[in-house]
DNA sequence: GTCTATACAATGATAGAC
DNA sequence: GTCTATCATTGTATAGAC
């Protein structure tokens, strides 16, 4: 008994293919610029298919969310348990998101274009709550940096604001000048920030 | 010879308004959720005077695009005029940029919608270069000082990616998370950043 | 330059057979 | 569960009068 579709298990069904492809449409073009005809013509199924499994575009968008959801959870709580000083967590914290970004490429395309593009008629969702669990994450690894003495005291919300905007930018540049990508420039700049650029 | 758009002169023509209507349109909702429809009525005028001055809806938005590529260069070369020692500039840059911002706020939010976000069906354009521009600007602005002896040597790439991160993180912020809005904050953190995290 | 009226393709969604 | 055929609506764009 075997499959044709080169994954491990038996889930050849539709409804993992249309949440799959609609990701990677929804990352390509946006939300309102792609049609069920395309989902479905590229997901090699049938109109009907879609609607039967997620009741309407929406459905099938509220779908893809909650699975980012779940995805953005998990590589979090790993974040959490992993140990060494704050700068070696934080560098975890980087490594991590990028690994998860390389295996999800098209969720984080998508989500990224939901948090920071325009709302193109797509409905009403938290959108920065993805921001906010950054936010928090970071702030939770300085905080106990600084009760353990090893780290400058300086107010949370602004390490966690430097820490996710070099992180951040480095990955939308990738995206946006992959001539200039790097997958090393987020520690490279985490380093720089740590020293300082005033002269010693 | 008065008017009534509470502006300075007699620029109450359809072709002006079609161009501020439009661009709020697509920086509210994006380039393919927003219909013609939508833009001549926002705009009080009828659709073919849309396509009467713009050929199409297309049209329309490259007209836009030349506008804010005219706005980023006027407000770059003002920035490359501006004396002081690096970070002043650099504090400097993040000012003029943000009171650029508040100007032409839906100009802003437009245009960062396409860099960032989802290609929505836009025609083909060089989004990337609104991003180049700055990152060359923050580079030469550093390489002034490197010069001049003023600042630590380090590679220019990588100062400019920190500097504008720090910018770009805060405005994005400000939009998706705007009850921690905060327009001191770029410069708190390039203030930290020249620090340096550590203690010392 | 600006209008009314309309052409015509594409959209999201469904009915009903199998 | 999945199909074919079709619906009503909305989309961009234009013709032709003024």
């Amino acid at each position: 008994m075997q499959n044709t579709n080169g994954r491990g298990s038996l889930e050849n069904n539709s409804r993992e293919r249309l949440l799959e492809t609609a990701t990677e449409l929804f990352a390509e073009k946006g939300y309102a610029a792609t049609s069920v005809r395309e989902i479905v013509e590229r997901a090699g199924v049938s109109k009907p298919v879609l609607y039967y499994y997620f009741k309407s575009k929406e459905g099938l968008f509220y779908a893809i969310l909650e699975w980012a959801a779940e995805v953005q959870q998990d590589i979090l709580n790993e974040i959490f348990e992993a140990p060494g000083t704050v700068k070696d967590r934080f560098i975890f914290l980087y490594r991590r998101v990028q690994e998860g970004i390389r295996e999800y490429q098209s969720l984080y395309i998508m989500i990224h274009g939901l948090i920071f593009g325009p709302p193109q008629g797509v409905p009403e969702y938290d959108f920065a709550s993805y921001q906010r669990h950054m936010l928090d994450a970071v702030k939770r690894i300085y905080a106990d940096g600084v009760s353990s003495g090893e780290i400058r005291h300086i107010d949370a919300d602004e390490v966690a604001f430097l820490v996710l905007a070099l992180l951040d930018f480095s990955l939308n540049m990738d995206v946006v000048l992959p001539e200039l990508a790097d997958p090393q420039r987020p520690e490279r700049l985490l380093q720089l920030a740590f020293q300082g650029l005033n002269k010693r």
